[in-house]
DNA sequence: CCATCATGCGAGCAATTGCTCATAATGCAA
DNA sequence: TTGCATTATGAGCAATTGCTCGCATGATGG
């Protein structure tokens, strides 16, 4: 069983080093994306990226780390992407800034549905790292502060649970259908622009 | 690897195979709510069961079929329990019944949440036999005959792709809490039904 | 040309695990 | 009791896989 060692080793300081940590992540993501987490092994990867299994320990300490840093990569991406759309949609109205949001979440999951589902599941195995945490309150920022400025539209203030709540919404409206199929249907995006909006700004009626 | 037969092996005869059977589904419960995916193999399950790996695979022709058994039994029994909240909430408010769906949602996932998620997820990993289809479709129904019976309240006519997306929102909302903390917080009810009941009413202005 | 050393290499170890099969145990009819 | 058929057993095989370690390689400086 792999050590509980996170952390990436210290990068050699050599000018080859960063390509090849490059190499084996985009082999790594290749492989992944192609057969999920079964057929995803340290030996595969490093016959895919080119280079020898001990290469690829030197730069990962075990295959956790590696997971670590697709998962990393990934939501750091993920991160701007929602800070960026927040950010371009000051001003504008929440229903526009939803949509964009939704197009995005849709854009990310049907580009590579296997890595997504593969690294969600791993995300809750893991040890999550700080770096990890880090995006995740950047979204919850990102999206807060775009909650924030539409108080006024919403049924109630936005708490925390708020932002956690339509995260997952979004994420579970896609993740289904991007197992389904090959392209979004085109009915997906109106569907999580639906929940969404429904969920921020329905007033239940008392029972 | 495995095979892909999910068909259970012809049961003997004898009268002890019915219980030997209920035996391993049990400790394959019990593994897999404890440990996860993760140190669920036939060799511990059998140990658990207190039976010999040859008979559990006289019974189960591989781990596959085990992990099958044990989908269908929980899809199954969840059928069941809605199909019932369906038809015990004829002629009363669409929000009980919602309220009803979730308490019975959260009641299941937090039980085992363990169980749960590793069966969500081998679920979508393997090939669905007709049985689990049957219980999807049975869900499906009874979700489907609630929403025509309260047709001029909701903001669309019910298509499938609706049904599809409560229960995928509901049990998004509860999983999300319930990998987090052992008891469900006091807000979830409320949460999951607001979502619901704001996908389902809710009328989303035109751009 | 040599010595040094960081880096790359890949055979292979140790552990795990799905599953089989020769054998033992057990139930049952005669 | 005897003989047959059915079921239970568990040692162990074969395949997989995370990871190590001794050695090769090649760049660098003298």
């Amino acid at each position: 069983m792999p050590r509980i060692d996170l952390q990436p080793r210290k990068a050699p300081r050599q000018a080859r080093s960063a390509d090849t940590v490059e190499t084996i992540l985009a082999a790594a993501t290749r492989v992944l994306e192609r057969e999920s987490l079964a057929g995803f092994n340290t030996n595969r990867v490093a016959e895919v990226a080119g280079v020898s299994v001990g290469s690829l320990y030197q730069y990962f300490p075990n295959k956790s780390a590696l997971i670590a840093a697709l998962i990393d990569r990934q939501q750091s991406a993920l991160a701007r992407a929602i800070e960026d759309c927040v950010a371009a949609h000051e001003g504008r109205s929440l229903l526009d800034a939803l949509h964009a949001l939704a197009d995005l979440g849709v854009e990310q999951q049907y580009r590579r549905p296997l890595l997504s589902a593969a690294l969600d599941h791993e995300e809750t195995r893991l040890p999550l790292e700080k770096r990890l945490r880090e995006s995740e309150q950047r979204i919850g920022a990102a999206v807060m502060s775009l909650l924030n400025r539409h108080q006024k539209e919403l049924a109630a203030s936005p708490r925390p649970s708020v932002v956690q709540d339509i995260f997952v919404i979004a994420k579970a409206l896609i993740e289904a259908d991007a197992m389904a199929g090959r392209t979004p249907p085109p009915d997906l995006r109106e569907r999580v622009v639906r929940a969404l909006w429904g969920y921020l700004t329905v007033k239940v009626p008392p029972a």
